[in-house]
DNA sequence: ATGCCGGGATGTTCCCGA
């Protein structure tokens, strides 16, 4: 079963590319994040011709998060469990599906701005609540798994270059730890090859030929826990997907597991 | 080559992304 997580910003402006996606990828499951889009305005149809159901959490011009499975969807979720609110609001940044017997979540972590904004310290409690859904389910003898864009990059590798993210979010020793607590609760980073380059990085920005110099970032991120981790045959990025007019600033991740 | 930001609404400007 082939499994993709990816961030598309926007999935009106991205449709055609996504269709394309499909179509050439073949994936089972695709993890969206970032549809900007309501709820009626998702495009239903023209992926149900591709084979593909969704469980689909919209939250109009932001966020906005869907499974997409072509090999069954069982108990969806369009919210993380005590997912906390953001200005009184509980933000669409996760969505889940059991598909194929896998149970897979699609999250979009969200930005955390500067870190003396509230926005950081809301990126901290949702991070949080993540770790519960993860507690809860690691255990699990089946494979569980959480996709999609972390907002985090693990490492100091994992940014183009560690000296601008000097006091930047996204690199912050509290926000490494969330990750480190996912991994205690019981999951593993798969962690994808590189088609080019050392790092597989997953975003660059589209200002300044960030992309043609490489300058990225990766930080959309598998996490499984045991069963999952097990079954994992290949993992990779397609930056192909990144190239030429009308791309997302994020590549997909692609895992193939044998379940 | 992959080429100098893009998306969407609050709309011809602003907010957001990371």
């Amino acid at each position: 079963m082939r499994i993709a997580t990816w961030n598309i910003n926007s999935i009106t402006a991205r449709l055609p590319r996504l269709l394309d996606w499909l179509a050439s990828a073949q994936p089972d499951v695709l993890c969206l994040q970032e549809l900007k889009v309501a709820a009626d305005a998702f495009p239903q149809e023209p992926l149900r011709e591709l084979g593909y159901e969704s469980v689909v959490s919209a939250g109009g011009r932001w966020n906005g998060v869907a499974v997409l499975s072509r090999v069954g969807i069982a108990d969806p979720a369009t919210a993380l469990p005590d997912a906390p609110e953001y200005e009184g609001v509980v933000e669409a940044r996760a969505a889940a599906a059991t598909c194929g017997g896998v149970r897979v979540w699609s999250v979009y972590v969200p930005n955390g701005r500067e870190v003396d904004h509230p926005h950081y310290a809301y990126k901290l409690e949702w991070l949080a609540a993540l770790k519960e859904t993860a507690a809860s389910s690691a255990p699990s003898p089946s494979p569980f798994a959480i996709l999609g864009d972390y907002n985090i990059a693990p490492t100091d590798q994992d940014v183009w270059d560690i000296a601008l993210f000097d006091g930047a979010t996204h690199v912050t020793p509290a926000e490494r730890a969330a990750l480190a607590a996912l991994e205690k609760s019981g999951l593993k980073e798969v962690y994808p090859r590189a088609l080019k380059y050392d790092v597989p990085f997953t975003y660059w920005d589209y200002r300044q030929l960030g992309f043609p110099k490489n300058k990225g970032m990766r930080i959309d991120l598998v996490y499984g826990n045991a069963g999952f981790d097990a079954a994992v045959q290949d993992a990779y990025v397609d930056r192909e997907a990144r190239k030429g007019k009308g791309a997302s600033d994020h590549a997909p991740v692609v895992v193939d597991v044998d379940v």
